[in-house]
RNA sequence: GCCUCUGUGGCGGAAUUGGUAGACGCGCUGGAUUCAAAAUCCAGUGAUAGCAAUAUCGUGAGGGUUCGAUUCCCUCCGGGGGUACCA
């Protein structure tokens, strides 16, 4: 007889889908507890292995918490709107609709066998018109509110649009990018169409224009991503940027308080740090200079305004409208030669490619307020148009950049900050004495700092002002697989909220990018015409807005009257454990941040921050084969150990004859064949550790470790590879530890030759209480601090201790079982039925570990002289360390003892050292 | 580039607060069992020297603090993830 997972898990998942074993109430006198995690895109590849780590990990945490007395609330839902299912979609004419509900159905199988204690009854999906009517309904909160910042919260458009009639815009305190000031009477002359358009510099979901890569040959908008080199990854096309009206967040108005707020949250450092970061907050000044022959200012941001006598140039980025405007007629061929050149770059390569210094002259000058120096001003990449104002004064002898850039064009560096006194500070430090300066010289940075401050206030040529590098988030995509925005534009283009939710995205035989950068949802004429002359917005959102709110509707996942019941929401609140990949660190919480903020200023939710705690796990890595072909290396799969990384010829034709699983190229792709010692051809593989992908054949599928070995113990496996939060790559090799372990554990229950029960009912004895006491220990302070490789260990330990015993007693069983179930449903039905009622599975307590047990009598204390183990002695442990060193004075044990060596102090070591510092 | 995490035996990793480095598992070696193999069980397993007791070295590299550093600080090197339209 042998353990039969097969037979047992399917007799369990039948079981808890008959009694609803997981389902979870909404009334309930327990505690709450709120445990998530981030639900999966649903791709066509099905769950590779790292996507359970994450699940298992807070899967037996809801379990252990179950136990503990909570009410655990634990759903899974799909983030099902998406690019690749789209793309997918145009390769194959299969709709996104469709392949999507097939991907879920495959998710939804793999999940529940790798035994999930989900409440499948509150499933969501973002693709679900009954789900996106509400994040259309929150886009429209969004849309009708501007951030009052002298309330420092967001407050209904209509009451702004009431002040404008009455006063106009002086004094209003809002987070805009409009600066003129109108009075009531200018905003009454103005058309709707024109009142549209200045409400848009309030609204927190605004239209303007934003950049975006615009492939002209593929006729489409690209990601980043999509592109290397400056041409498109698919087809090797030209992108420029190209600045399109589009939808944006008004993420910055809520800078302060996403920041703030981070302290009030239990996430781990890193995040926060990694968050911080990227809000990116800076003190500095705002400062206009004059433009020779222009009647137009240059309007700077610099967070060093004491080093403004070392500014020998100026920097615009290259999209900043003042260019056009002051370019000399001398300097127009060049600027427009750079200007293309940049067109061509992404962001991303932009911001990388910083070794290589380029930029352009425009010929103009400004005037430097405080000694009328001419300053030449420059157009360069490295600045970039959505950071401050876009502008930057630049001064090459305190900023690495601008010295790179003075160097390569022969610009002037004066020396400004003297930071001879502070060895080892950085450029970048704010350290050092003022000199070359005038008024400033001899003051310290942060003394000149504040003196410059004042004097630019006084002079009236800027102000101080704080700069987040947080931009506000570009909301729209002309894709179509996604939530189409519920607003509509009147026949003089003045936008307004559609009144009846959800706006249904229209089913679309074709549903590829039209040709003129807009949306596939703009050829559908009659979905975009509406009566009374109105007419649909035609893009559509990203796949971050559904999941900005998710964990919200899953509290009251079928109300068709609110996204979720203030009942429900004032009993779950906010999630208490949130687990989930590092790769969404920055983009999904900070939105979900930003949307559960609007909310709670509404006083729709009634918590200001959504995840209390939050742990990142690590991606499970695979192991990725390449083969040299031509001058580059390709991703294959080839059936073959770790170790070989050389693949014969003859076996190499063999395998493609034979069909063996040799993906990635075919028989007559050219291969480097090179010749070893004896003369036999073989072609050399390299083996590399990184993210799991289908186009990479380094997937591996959990549906077949499940088969061969059971969820059980793939379970385990996949918490014993190692810390949770770190990176690691899959290795099937080593399972066989964790199955033989729960073979083990069977065989302490039953007869391996007859399959008898070997169950006794005695009382357990002491060194088998200590054996189990000492595991329930160790697991709980495993658990509670999130270290569930460890927990494994344990667990082995615990039950070889048990076997060693020899132990079967039905009293230890019962403790081991409770103690066994954050793992794993228990798997020997009569274990569970030692459990009671199998309906209160889950009102079992969880051991607490009895002391008594665990309690030593002696210790054997190591000796160390001076930090090196010299001996070995033994002391009760009730001793003080007063009595301890008097021993050790008394002691002829110490061996290796020096004639005249003398003890000059005892170091007692927690409890389990003594070390003795002699001269 | 920038941000962030990370580096310990042949491998995955442990060491919880600065205190006996290498728990637990894989792999490997030897033995028991077997006609034989698988499976199972027992023993060994960081490196070097030694029959052995033992000694010296050893946590990416170099420096520092400390009686004592895998742990704290500084510099450098390698790897992973993010970098705003992949989710």
């Amino acid at each position: 007889m042998e353990y039969d997972h097969r037979e047992i898990e399917a007799r369990w998942k039948s079981f808890w889908k008959e009694n609803k074993t997981y389902q979870v109430s909404n009334d309930s006198e327990k505690p709450k507890y709120y445990v998530l995690d981030m639900f999966p895109y649903p791709s066509g590849a099905g769950l590779h292995v790292g996507h359970p780590l994450g699940y298992v990990a807070s899967d037996i945490f809801s379990r252990y918490k179950r136990l503990k007395g909570f009410n655990v609330l634990h759903p899974m839902g799909f983030d099902a709107f998406g690019l690749p299912a789209e793309q997918y979609a145009i390769q194959t004419r299969i709709h996104p609709a469709v392949s999507t509900a097939q991907n879920i159905k495959k998710y939804h199988e793999q999940l529940d066998n790798i035994g999930f204690c989900y409440d499948w009854s509150r499933e969501v999906w973002t693709s679900d018109p009954a789900y996106y009517k509400w994040t259309q309904w929150i886009f429209l909160k969004l849309f009708d509110h501007y951030y009052d910042k002298a309330a420092d919260k967001a407050m209904p458009i209509d009451g702004l649009t009431e002040r404008f009639a009455f006063s106009g815009n002086a004094g209003v305190q809002a987070a805009t990018t409009q600066e003129t000031i109108f009075s009531a009477e200018t905003w009454k002359s103005w058309t709707p169409k024109q009142q549209d358009e200045m409400l848009m510099n309030y609204r927190l979901a605004y239209r303007k224009v934003s950049y975006v890569n615009w492939c002209e040959a593929l006729g489409t908008v690209l990601a980043n991503d999509d592109i290397k080199d400056g041409v498109s990854e698919r087809g090797g096309h030209p992108v420029v940027q190209r600045p399109m009206l589009q939808w944006s967040l008004r993420t910055t108005a809520y800078a302060e308080r996403l920041l703030k707020d981070l302290d009030t949250i239990d996430w781990t450092d890193a995040l926060k740090t990694q968050q911080r970061n990227w809000i990116g907050k800076s003190e500095g000044a705002q400062l206009f200079f004059e433009i020779s022959g222009s009647p137009v200012k240059l309007e700077i941001y610099t967070t060093r305004p004491d080093t403004i006598f070392g500014a020998t140039f100026m920097v615009l980025a290259p999209e900043h409208p003042l260019v056009q405007q002051i370019v000399t007629p001398g300097q127009k061929k060049t600027i427009e030669d750079y200007l293309s050149y940049v067109g061509r770059r992404s962001e991303r390569e932009r911001a990388s490619d910083v070794k290589e210094v380029t930029g352009a002259f425009t010929g103009a000058y400004c005037i430097n307020p405080f000694n009328q120096q001419k300053v030449p001003i420059w157009i360069a990449e490295y600045v970039l148009k959505d950071y401050g104002t876009g502008a930057i004064m630049a001064v090459p002898s305190d900023d690495e950049r601008d010295q790179a850039f003075a160097e390569k064009f022969g610009l002037p560096i004066i020396g400004v900050v003297d930071k001879s006194k502070y060895p080892g500070a950085t450029l970048h430090d704010k350290t050092g004495v003022i000199y070359n300066s005038d008024f400033l010289d001899g003051m310290e940075v942060a003394e000149a700092i504040e003196m410059m401050l004042k004097n630019i206030e006084a002079m009236g040529i800027g102000s101080r002002r704080i700069n987040y590098k947080l931009r506000d988030s570009n909301f729209s995509r002309q894709r179509y697989w996604g939530e189409p925005f519920p607003i509509k534009y009147d026949q003089d283009g003045v936008s307004h909220a559609v009144e009846r939710l959800p706006v249904e995205l229209p089913f679309m035989e074709d549903i590829t990018p039209s040709p003129d950068g807009k949306s596939p949802l703009s050829r559908d004429a009659s979905w975009v015409k509406m009566d009374h002359g109105f007419t649909r917005e035609t893009d559509t959102m990203p796949a971050v807005a559904g999941s900005s709110w998710y964990f919200l509707r899953y509290m009251d996942p079928h109300n068709p009257d609110a996204f979720a019941s203030q009942k429900a929401l004032n009993y779950w609140k906010d999630v208490d454990l949130y687990v989930g990949g590092t790769e969404h660190a920055v983009s999904h919480l900070l939105y979900s941040r930003l949307w559960h903020k609007v909310l709670f200023d509404l006083g729709l939710v009634p918590t200001n921050e959504p995840f209390k705690k939050l742990i990142n796990q690590g991606m499970i890595q695979g192991r990725s084969l390449f083969l040299q072909v031509g001058n580059r290396k390709i991703h294959v799969k080839i059936q073959l150990a770790d170790d070989k990384d050389r693949l014969y010829r003859d076996k190499y034709l063999e395998m493609i004859q034979s069909d063996f699983r040799f993906e990635g190229i075919d028989a007559n792709t050219e291969i480097c064949w090179q010749k070893d010692e004896k003369g036999a051809e073989y072609a050399q593989l390299t083996m590399e550790v990184e993210k799991m992908s289908k186009s990479k054949y380094n997937v591996v599928n959990p549906d077949e470790v499940i088969e061969m070995y059971g969820a059980d113990c793939f379970r385990m496996f996949e918490m014993f590879l190692g810390p949770i939060e770190m990176a690691k790559p899959w290795d099937t090799r080593s399972i066989n530890g964790v199955h033989n372990f729960i073979r083990k554990l069977w065989a302490l229950f039953y007869d391996v030759h007859t399959g008898a029960s070997l169950w006794t009912n005695g009382e357990p004895d002491k060194d088998e209480y200590k054996a189990l006491h000492a595991a329930i220990k160790k697991t709980t302070e495993d658990i509670e601090r999130f270290s569930l490789n460890t927990c494994v260990s344990t667990f082995m330990i615990c039950v070889n201790e048990l076997k060693r015993l020899n132990c079967n007693k039905k009293k230890i069983l019962q403790e081991f079982v409770v103690l066994m179930a954050p793992f794993a449903p228990f798997t020997a039905e009569e274990l569970w039925r030692n459990l009671g009622n199998t309906t209160t599975v889950f009102d079992a307590k969880y051991p607490v570990a009895d002391e008594s047990y665990l309690k030593k009598d002696v210790v054997e204390y190591p000796l160390c002289i001076n930090g090196k183990k010299r001996g070995e002695a033994m002391f009760s442990v009730d001793m003080s360390p007063t009595d301890i060193e008097a021993e050790v004075r008394n002691m002829a044990v110490v061996r290796k003892w020096t004639e005249g060596q003398q003890i000059r102090k005892v170091i007692i070591v927690s409890g389990k050292m003594v070390n003795l510092v002699v001269n």
